[in-house]
DNA sequence: TAAATAGTGTCTGTGAGACACTATTGG
DNA sequence: CCAATAGTGTCTCACAGACACTATTTA
């Protein structure tokens, strides 16, 4: 590293030519993705999980995810796995935080960037892979799956921490679990992405990217209330999305319920 | 890696066993610091920066930083290197953004974590490295060492992109600089912490990080306003910190008057 | 036609923004 | 004593929270 490097009297030019990074150790790095959608009543938050074929953590579920290739940033990598291991392509994509225990893989020392990615209605999306329910509150979070009855479950705690003079509190999943289990850290990561996600949803457009083209306002409030984990008045939401919204006219049925309702688009 | 063993046949204890990554070509991995302070009357943003003495960017300023070892977080890492590097400890630490780029090293494949620090009084400090007064603005990021007289500016040009069905816009700094440049894309993470910094600070407790431990109201506004870039009313700033902080009884001296002023510290 | 949901009008409380005023301090 | 800054009182306005009501749709 350049730290060792006591010549300088060469030139950069010289220096780069004979530069060899091959006697210091190196981490693998990986891109994991946590792929959020909703079912058609827009009644659950769902979370695209592969079970593993290979060691390490075989029949484990886990995120789709991969190793990042010389020529590709992270960005690229988890945009080329998603697409290679679900079939996803040009969904929203969002790096969220890079896990570095280098007890996080029993392989060896693997680092994992997590992105979030986000789509809308599952039913609607073909992709490989199986879709879980999340639940996520202060005391659990929970896997599950409709069709094969495969549940995860997690007990959560709130940690503190200190970080210079100020103490944060963190939702901690507890490994003590005795029924089926995610692989790697996996649960830290989809903890970590939605309530990052919970943070930003409610001041940002990302809702967006969760429902199709066009849509009815009882469904995009019905999307705002699964992942804000609350309920919201009518008239308060209605007035909070009137600016990035305009009707197209049209009358189309609601997924949340079985009325007509007015159909609106996005409009940035 | 696990993607092309086929042997499932194995235990995963065997598989551990056997496995070997050295086959694949793995980026090296460091961490990048930004440190943020201010000066004694709290009218100017500091970062502090190193003059690289190796190659690559021989001479150049970087970000503190450095690899990270196989036996630590990232976090850890940043830590070290900081302490390393400038001899600051017990301070506010946070992971940003992970930078990918992979031609943003010219030896070779390499990441970097970037971290933000945060440290009060930079005169009061004893650091290594060199102190600049940061300005970023629509237009362009100005680095400028008061003593050395060495001034880094950057254009900044707005750049709009799209992830999923959202347009997001950028601030990104243009290479296109005549006199002093900093090393590796370090622009980029100076931008990307600063406008990060911005978006929290006002809903966290950050600022007080960035004050001694105990501190006068008109000292506290006073980064407030230096840190989000606009000026605040008094009473309205009064009251939003009211309920974070608690008067020790005594009087003490503005740093950015000569008054004496209400001491106060903060209860969290 | 009844139950349920779509959609609108409007009251209220909170808090940021704004300004004016008094109190204290340093030169 | 005067200029500057510390500190307080209070008005306004925007907006989220809350509730009540009408209109439409499905069963």
């Amino acid at each position: 590293m350049a730290e060792h490097t006591t010549s300088n009297s060469i030139t950069e030019k010289e220096f780069l030519e004979s530069y060899s990074d091959a006697a210091y150790e190196k981490p693998s790095v990986t891109t994991d993705i946590l792929v959020l959608g909703v079912d058609r009543s827009i009644t659950n938050l769902k979370v695209l999980l592969i079970k593993r074929k290979e060691h390490p953590y075989l029949g484990y579920y886990a995120l789709p995810g991969g190793f990042i290739r010389k020529d590709e940033t992270a960005y690229r990598a988890a945009a080329r796995k998603l697409y290679d291991e679900t079939g996803l392509k040009d969904v929203y994509l969002n790096q969220i935080y890079t896990f570095t225990n280098p007890e996080r893989d029993p392989r060896t020392w693997v680092m994992s960037i997590a992105y979030l990615a986000l789509v809308g209605d599952v039913d609607n999306i073909e992709t490989r892979g199986e879709w879980f329910n999340l639940c996520i509150d202060d005391e659990r979070m929970s896997l599950f799956n409709e069709e094969s009855g495969v549940e995860i479950i997690y007990p959560i705690s709130v940690q503190n921490f200190q970080n210079g003079r100020i103490e944060y509190a963190n939702l901690v999943a507890s490994d003590d679990v005795s029924g089926e289990k995610l692989a790697f850290d996996h649960v830290e990561i989809i903890i970590e992405s939605v309530l990052k996600l919970r943070t930003f949803f409610e001041n940002s457009d990302m809702a967006f990217n969760m429902v199709p083209e066009t849509f009815t306002l009882p469904d995009l409030q019905a999307l705002y209330e699964l992942i804000l984990g609350k309920k919201l008045y009518k008239t308060n939401f209605r007035a909070m999305i009137a600016p990035k919204v305009e009707m197209t006219g049209e009358k189309i049925k609601s997924c949340t319920s079985n009325k007509m309702s007015a159909e609106y688009r996005y409009i940035g």
